[in-house]
This record gives C-alpha cells, structure tokens and sequence, in this order.
DNA sequence: TTCCTGCCTGAATGGTTGTTCAGATGAGGA
DNA sequence: TCCTCATCTGAACAACCATTCAGGCAGGAA
C-alpha cells in the first residue's frame, strides 16, 4: 500500500535562532514561516499512516465495492457479482479494505458476510462527493 | 495516479426478472440482494473520480505538505524547508495536489504561495484523524 | 540587455500495486 | 470418511508511481 518509497524526514530542528535572513543552503527561506509551521507538520509515522488509509481508498474498485456494501451487508459472492469482478479480485481488495478497517465481516454457515466498519467512513464519503461535485 | 489498471465495468444490468435461485454461472448468488444494490453502486466514472482525489492524499509526503499548509500559505522554498524535501520534489507533489484542487496558489513576485483550497479538506483531515485514533 | 533566483517540467530508474491463475483452507452435508 | 462450495492466499507479470537530475522559463534587479 502507500508505503510509497522511504520517508526519512522527521519535523526537525533548525538553526534553533531567531534572524529570518537567508540561512539555508539552498534557497532564500523566510525562516520565520518555516519555524511557525513546523510544529503543524505532521510526524512521519502520522503521515505514513493517514496515507496508507487513504491508499486504500484510491482504487476505483475498492470504491465500487465500499458503494455496494453502504445499503447492506453482502456475502463475497454477492459483493463479486455486483461490482461484475471475479471473486479472487474482490477477496484480494476486501483484504484491503480489512487492514484500515474500512470494513468488519462475520462469518454464517461457508458464506462470509461484509458491511462498513463505522459511520466515519460514511461522512467521509459525503465530504469527498461534496468536494467533488463542486469541481 | 489512481489510474489502476483498466475498469470497464458498469454498473449493468442483470438477468432482470425474478426468482432469487442460483443463476450466475460462478458460485451461488444471492439474486435479489445484488439487484438491490446494484443501483447504490458508484458508477466507473464516479469511482475512477474518487480514486483520483483519495490517490492525491495517499503520499505521506503530500499530507505533509497540506498539513504545513494548513496554519498559513507558504512559498514553495519554505515549503520545501518545513517538511525536509527538495524543491523539484515539492513542486512535483504540488502538481499532483493542483490537479485535484486540494491547494489554491497566487504569485506574488517571484515567489509562489500555495495555501489549502477549501473548507471540506480541513473537514475531511478531521474525519480521517477521528478514524485513526479509535484505532 | 544580462544575470540571478524561484519555480516548473521531462525523462529515466527502481519500487510498488493490481490482476490472474493455481492451489489451499474450512464449513456443511452425505 | 469424502465431496462440494465459498472464500482466502501465494506467486508472477504488467502497469503505474515517486524520485532524481538536468534543463527551461519567467520575474526582478542592475
């Protein structure tokens, strides 16, 4: 998932002292701004975090998937004919969706039935479709 | 970006009439819920939309960037400076972050300040943090 | 004009992800 | 026990993405 290359950047300390002149190796850097922002900065495991979440939302299938399971839970079978994907490829994604606890499932007789993990993931959607719609 | 591969499904019609036994050619499923979902599906345009915006957020590098720009706009060499990466790589990522307008951007001079598009982002960093923390 | 600076862009490379196929697991029924 | 069905998993290949380096462009100053 977005364990996108090494991320090796802590928030960091600079110069530590005041003078907004130009200090930095490269660039002329505004010192000040730097230093007044760098406490907001998110720490890398934060990052690292929220950004593997957010991976696992970035496939149009995994999306299809969440969609069909908003109205009701769904066995993997279901789940594969409503999205029309095999249903290797809808395990593989449920997978996925599994490890950010996007969604839970429970086990009745051989079927494993799928539904969304919490209503966060609800708002969240509607915060993107509103985003979107004013595109 | 979340281009993944091809998706050429829609949301599609079914075998349409009644009775609610096994039909597909692959497992056993159960007709009637999937056809009560189908219409909930998003649509493979919608999907693909969405996956792009989540893909935007998917870089721990890039939501380092928008979390810097949260508390104020930043230049890019600041930018640069707060989250420890070079400029070419910042303006990369900024790119990406433009072209699903999660940051707004004005010259002034030579430098060019970037700042968080909307009010959904904030809104929506808010859910994802809530999410992560009943982890 | 020329130089310098801040920012952007194109191309190449190495790592990552999604899909498919094959086989494995585990539950229910005979 | 054996068989079947629903689901999961591992491996391999193709497509994609992030990073780096090099160079390009535009604004400001002289």
């Amino acid at each position: 998932m977005a364990k996108s290359h090494s991320v090796n950047t802590e928030p960091a300390q600079l110069p530590t002292q005041s003078t907004d002149a130009p200090v930095c190796a490269e660039s002329l850097v505004h010192l000040d701004n730097v230093r007044q922002v760098q406490p907001e900065v998110l720490s890398t495991e934060k990052a690292q975090r929220m950004a593997e979440f957010f991976s696992a939302l970035s496939d149009p299938h995994r999306l299809k998937l969440l969609s069909a399971l908003a109205p009701q839970e769904l066995c993997v079978c279901d789940l594969a004919a409503a999205v029309k994907m095999g249903e290797s490829a809808v395990s593989h994604q449920l997978r996925v969706l599994r490890s950010q606890r996007l969604v839970k499932y429970r086990r009745q007789g051989r079927n494993v039935y799928y539904g969304l993990a919490d209503s966060h993931i609800a708002a969240l959607y509607r915060e993107v479709a509103e985003h979107l719609k004013e595109s």
